[in-house]
DNA sequence: CGTCTGGTTGATCTAGATCAACAGGAGTGG
DNA sequence: CCACTCCTGTTGATCTAGATCAACCAGACG
């Protein structure tokens, strides 16, 4: 098709976790002919805030960052996309151009869906429309869920409570049974995504570090005492 | 039914607003026979953080605030809910118990629908699904914008913000020709909804009042200037 | 009349921002 | 090879928005 050697979607890793796991046959077969699918290189971006929306991306292997920035030169990292999210359909839904920036973390794979292929696939199959509530309800709650953090945890607790969200989803064992984490974000990043400052970061990792709850370096992380992570969080 | 005059779901004047309004008669001849009507007032709750998730709710005319608390004894006021909304229908979908406590700011009247009926209607018409889809995406991007503007706004910004979006929901011209609004919110809420100590409202109310923004006289507040205000804003 | 609750104001304290210096790579170019 | 810059991260010194603690006031309400 587009000369590469594509996976097609029924065999997309990202499948089973993704929305379009409700499709019947006939429906794969018109997202796949349609869907165009690329490798990006990190650094690069989907979207820019302000572009028009013209469909929206399904993300296999890879990490996306939304970005936010507004007219004061202020800029948020709002959240991370794993495999299988599909990304910019909130714009999508609501007609308007895209209100953030989607830029590639790190090499991924992604495909674009055009904006009339979504039209006709929502049309012919309802629960495609279910599944994305479902799925933006989820979001909607972390939302919130994060907007009370920000408001009520300090920002220690805050990345202490990201380094757990990253490990469940990075993380793994290493060969001694430690918890590890190879950290997919700068720490300019990681200040960009909790609210804070590079060098309120910075401090916090020494302290923890000093407190012996986690070691770092560079970006492997070793988790020395996770139920003492966790009650930490919960404790205020 | 309830042995109290009742308004049918077919004449609600938050009807045509609301995710019902694609229903077609039978379905709202279902939806009138089985939903609970009642009038509620300020102060009591609808659900509480931690019960079952039975049914939904829609408001009708008046105000209801949404809590989270946690285990540390924190808490804050989420978000508020219009005359049109749906209310609880997160939890409902995600199968959970509520994760926020629904509480009645003024005088209101709430339908309750039955989580058997809700399930019935979505089932029947795919585009119930498709309008509680729409509105989550908003809701959505509201936090998202809010998260960013708790990361990048001062206190007095939000606040001066939260004015605004109020005196949109609430506000109107006085027969002077002034931007009146009456607020709904206690300094306490107000102070609970955007993140801040009340003590801190109070002094950011006496420097907008000295800069000639607003005037404030109780729960009553005059816009003097609204385009310096939103200028102030968007300023930072 | 006292008691309570909500709001304002003042004094003080602190988490975290900001500013600045510096240190370790990673290129790049001679 | 060194010399150069660029970039990310760490550390220290200082500053400030906003929290916290405390006193006080005004209505509401028994």
């Amino acid at each position: 098709m587009n000369g590469k050697q594509s996976i097609g979607c029924f065999d997309c890793q990202a499948h089973p976790s993704s929305e379009w796991c409700v499709l019947d046959e006939d429906e794969l077969a018109l997202l796949n002919s349609t869907k165009v699918q690329k490798p990006v290189e990190a650094g690069s971006t989907l979207f820019h805030q302000g572009d028009n929306c013209d469909g929206i991306y399904c993300l296999e292997p890879g990490l996306v960052g939304i970005r936010r920035l507004d007219s004061a030169g202020n800029t948020a990292l709002l959240r991370l996309c794993s495999p299988g999210d599909t990304i910019g359909y909130r714009s999508f839904l609501l007609k308007s151009e895209h209100r953030t920036t989607a830029e590639i973390m790190m090499p991924s794979i992604v495909c674009f869906i055009h904006r009339q292929t979504v039209r006709t696939l929502l049309e012919r199959n309802p629960n495609l429309g279910l599944r994305f509530l479902d799925h933006n309800v989820k979001v909607a709650t972390d939302f919130e869920e994060r907007h009370f953090e920000s408001i009520t945890f300090t920002v220690k607790n805050r990345f202490l409570n990201l380094l757990m969200v990253l490990y469940e989803r990075f993380g793994h064992l290493n060969e001694n049974g430690e918890s590890v984490l190879e950290l997919p974000l700068s720490r300019q990043d990681i200040a960009a995504l909790i609210g804070a400052s590079p060098e309120t970061i910075s401090r916090s990792i020494t302290r923890v570090q000093d407190e012996g709850l986690v070691r770092f370096k560079g970006r492997q992380v070793v988790l020395q005492d996770i139920d003492e992570l966790t009650r930490q969080i919960s404790a205020s």
